[in-house]
DNA sequence: CGTAGGTCCTGCGTGC
DNA sequence: TGCACGCAGGACCTAC
């Protein structure tokens, strides 16, 4: 589920709840995620005061008054259950304990943060906050697809020379960090680019023309996401997931929705993965 | 060095 | 209804 749009999403969601409050009781039911917890996980996270959220790639990171900063990955099926507070009219109460709520952070106000995940691809550390950038899953990620250090020359510079598949340079969190495997299908989409032409063999107007599509992509999917996240009168106050319109991403054997075009989409398995393209429109 | 494939886990949909 | 199989939105690690 969680690529950059979903994280950013989610973190938009927790961070009323946790922002400005105190994490009354840390409940971490298990050792390890993918994983071990870092050391004393429980005692460094009790009674410690969130000063804010932030997001870098597919990391939420949480600043604490303790001068720790709570890194927390959502790996394939992560997600955050937000309850016991109150939305306009609508109070969410607490849910019944489900398998796989592996950490819950009990907030001074009553509110709860439930992070399920069933699959345990997720992780959650703790780092000194002001060496953040050196912590090992974060210093060598790819500049941020919607900041200024990504950008036509950057992308054309990394993308030089090399022979892997423009899918896999895009998926590859070095290069540019956030994008998972539904955004890169659809980034290529609309730049009309086959999925497993060689990243180094495509050219440079092909390849600045997939800067601004990223960042709408990505931007349309958060705009997407918020505006789920606003109406919660429907939701048990489960975040990161909402209705969002692709045109190739799981949609093999569908028409593709290219106006005068009569193909379908087509899946092929690129290292291990499917990516879903339209063979007449992407060369 | 760059690149492809295996791997960690559980759950769900499909076909027999 | 049961069971086997393939597949799932991530990304590290190893082998070539």
């Amino acid at each position: 589920m969680p690529e950059l749009p979903e994280v950013e999403t989610v973190k938009a969601g927790i961070a009323p709840v946790m922002q400005g409050h105190v994490i009354a009781q840390a409940e971490v039911n298990r050792p390890n995620l993918r994983w071990p917890f870092p050391e004393r996980m429980v005692d460094r996270l009790t009674g410690k005061r969130v000063l804010g959220l932030r997001r870098r790639s597919k990391y939420i990171l949480v600043d604490l008054d303790s001068a720790e900063t709570l890194l927390i990955h959502l790996g394939m099926s992560g997600r955050m259950l937000v309850s016991g507070h109150t939305v306009g009219e609508f109070h969410h109460p607490h849910p019944v304990p489900a398998k796989h709520d592996h950490v819950v952070f009990h907030m001074d106000d009553g509110a709860r943060i439930t992070f399920n995940d069933a699959r345990r691809f997720g992780a959650m550390d703790l780092m000194e906050t002001a060496h953040q950038e050196d912590h090992w899953l974060i210093r060598d990620l790819g500049p941020e697809p919607l900041g200024n250090a990504f950008n036509e020359t950057y992308l054309i510079e990394r993308l030089k020379g090399r022979n892997t598949p423009i899918k896999s340079a895009l998926l590859d969190q070095r290069i540019v960090s956030g994008l998972g495997n539904i955004y890169v299908c659809e980034v290529l989409f609309r730049a009309g680019i086959h999925p497993a032409r060689k990243a180094g063999r495509i050219s440079a107007a092909r390849v600045a023309s997939l800067v601004p599509l990223i960042r709408d992509v990505l931007s349309e999917a958060i705009a997407a996401g918020g505006s789920s996240l606003r109406d919660y009168r429907q939701s048990d106050g489960e975040l990161g997931y909402f209705q969002h319109v692709f045109q190739v991403y799981d949609r093999e054997g569908k028409p593709c929705v290219t106006h005068g075009c009569n193909k379908t989409i087509t899946r092929i398995v690129q290292s291990g993965r499917s990516s879903f393209f339209c063979p007449q429109c992407q060369r």
